[in-house]
RNA sequence: CCAGACGGUUGGAUGACCGCUGUUCGCGAAGCUAUAUGCUAAUCGCGGAGGGAGGAAAGUCCGGGCUCCAUGGAGAUACGGUGCCGGGUAACACCCGGCGGGGGCAACCCCAGGGAAAGUGCCACAGAGAGUAUACCGCCUCGCUUGCCGGUUUCGGCCGGGUCCGCGGGGUAAGGGUGAAAGGGUGCGGUAAGAGCGCACCGCGCGUUUGGUAACAAACGUGGCAAGGUAAACCCCACCGGGAGCAAAACCGAAUAGGGACGGCAGACACUUCGGGUGUCAGGCGUAUUUCCACGCCGCAGUCCGGGUAGGUUGCGUGAGGCGUUCGGCAACGGGCGUCCCAGAUGAAUGGUCAUUACCUGUUUCGGCAGGCACAGAACCCGGCUUACAGACCGUCUGGCUUU
RNA sequence: UGGGGCGUGGCCAAGUGGUAAGGCACCGCUUUUUGGUAGCGGUAUUCGCAGGUUCGAAUCCUGCCGCCCCAG
C-alpha cells in the first residue's frame, strides 16, 4: 500500500517549508523539506498522518511560460515516480525547477531526486 | 531561368508504456425513506465511450457584449479621443472602394490627410533684413567737393564735361551673399535702373458651368500676387465618450468573537448624567470531586434571528460561432439554405518517457554518424490593431534574360 | 486585471525644441625623495530601440524592449 501523496495549494504553506532552511541542492533541481510536527493536529489545516505533500515551483528566471511549464511537468512525472516509493512520511516537500531542470536527461533527474531525498535524511526504502 | 510585388494556407507524422482534467453512460459505496426487487440533487470509487492550447493563446493599444454602481430628461462646461470622401460593421483608432500628395522602370507601396485671410506664441546660429518685410554690397538718378580732361585767362581764377574716387538726397529689388525658409517661377517687352509695370505659359486665389452621392477633377472667365512655415505649440471647428471591472456580480454558508429577539432563573445597599453604569457584599462558573479558605472570570444557562469571514457553487461557453453552398455587391460585407457542437483549469489540467520516421545543417570510407527542428501556453467572451516567428505549399502580377 | 514611474559616458546624474552641464572614476603631466593631497590637460555618449512631425528631436507623437513600484 502506497503512502497518499498530496498536493501544497497554499503560499502559506509554501512558505512554511521554506521557513525550515533544509534544503538540498543538486544541478536539476533544489528541494525544501518541513517534517511536520505531531502536534500540528490540532490546527485549522489538518492533515492525517503518514501523508506526504508536495509542491512545486519555477520561477520567472527559468524562462518563459512554455519552459516553466515544461520544467515543472517534468518535476512533476519524476517525483511521481520517486516520491510515493522512497519519501519519509509525514513531510511537506517543495521542489523548485532551475534552468538546469529543461537540459537534463529524465534518468539524471530522477537520480537528483534520490540523492536529494538521501541528503536530506528522508529516504526511505520500499 | 533570374530578380521582385501582392494575397492566402499550413505551423511535422506514427506507435508503446505510465499519467492529468472536464463531459457522458453503467455499476458500487454513500445518503433518503413507507425497510421493498424503492429513489438519486450533491459526494467518492471502478469500468466503458468521447473531448482536451494558438495564429498569434502574447503585448494589453482600441472597440463591444456581460455584471455591478451612479443617474428624472435634455443640454452646457471641463477633460480625453477621433479628424479627406463614400460605404461596411454591434462598434472601432479596424476593413473595403475612391480622391489628393509622395516614392518606384513596373507590379505596387507609404501618408494623424480638417482649419494658418478668429486670435496668441515660436522660427536658434548666420544674415542688411525672419513676418506691420528689409536695404549691406550692388544698379540707376540728382546735387556737391576734390582730382582729371578741354577751352579761356589779367595766372588769382572762370566756364564746360562728369570716365574714376568721396559725401549727401532719392529710386530699385534684377544680381551678390546668409539661411531650412528672403513675400510666386520662366521668357519676352518695358525702364534712368528696375519691379506683375504689361504680356504669354505655369502656379495660386475667386466665380461660373459640367461630371461625380461626395472628397475632387476638368473647362471657361476673372484677379494681378494679396495669403511664409509650424496646430505630433496653444487654439478653433465637427463628431464621439457616465464610472468600474469576472479578484465584476449572484447564491449557499462552518468555527470563533461580537450584535439582536424571546421566555426562564437571578439579590441587597451606596453613588450617579436615571437609558443604564460603577463599587461592596451576596450569587454563579473554573482550578478532577466534596467542605472551608484563597485566586481568576462573570449576570447565568437555553432557543431562535440577521449581517457576514474562511470555504464552496453559479457566472463558465449555442456564440456578432465554425464549415459548405447559393444569391446580391467592384470589394469590405450582407441575405437565404444545409450541416456541426468544438478546451474549461483555479499552486492552475491539456502531459512524461522511449522508439521509428519526415525536414534542415555539417561530415562521410556513401553504409552511416553528429547536431538541430520557429515564435510561443487559454483564464469571462467576441471584433480589430501591434509585436514575435524555423520552414513548407498555393495563386495572381511586374521587370529582365534566353529559346521558339 | 487595473494604475504609475524610470531608461543620458564605467557610476551618480542636470538638461522639457537650437546641436548634451557637473561630480566621482580612468589616463597623462606638474608639485613631492616617494605615495597621497592639490593644480592643469585629455579620453569616451547611435541620450533604451524603431519609425514619424519639424529647417532642426534627448525633448513632441506612435509602436516596441527592459527594469521598478502601487492596488485588488
Amino acid at each position: 500500500m502506497l503512502p497518499t501523496v498530496l498536493r501544497l495549494q497554499r503560499r502559506p504553506q509554501f512558505l512554511k517549508v521554506a521557513g525550515t532552511r533544509q534544503k538540498w541542492v543538486a544541478p536539476g533541481l533544489i528541494l525544501q523539506i518541513r517534517r511536520r510536527p505531531q502536534d500540528e493536529q490540532n490546527e485549522t489545516e489538518a492533515v492525517p498522518e503518514g501523508v506526504i505533500r508536495l509542491g512545486f515551483t519555477v520561477s520567472k528566471k527559468v524562462g518563459n511560460a512554455v519552459q516553466r511549464n515544461r520544467a515543472r511537468r517534468r518535476l512533476r512525472a519524476a517525483a511521481g515516480e520517486v516520491f510515493a516509493q522512497h519519501a519519509a512520511l509525514g513531510c511537506d516537500f517543495v521542489v523548485i525547477g532551475r534552468a538546469a531542470t529543461l537540459k537534463r536527461s529524465y534518468d539524471s533527474l530522477i537520480k537528483d531526486m534520490q540523492a536529494s531525498l538521501k541528503g536530506l535524511k528522508a529516504w526511505r526504502e520500499a
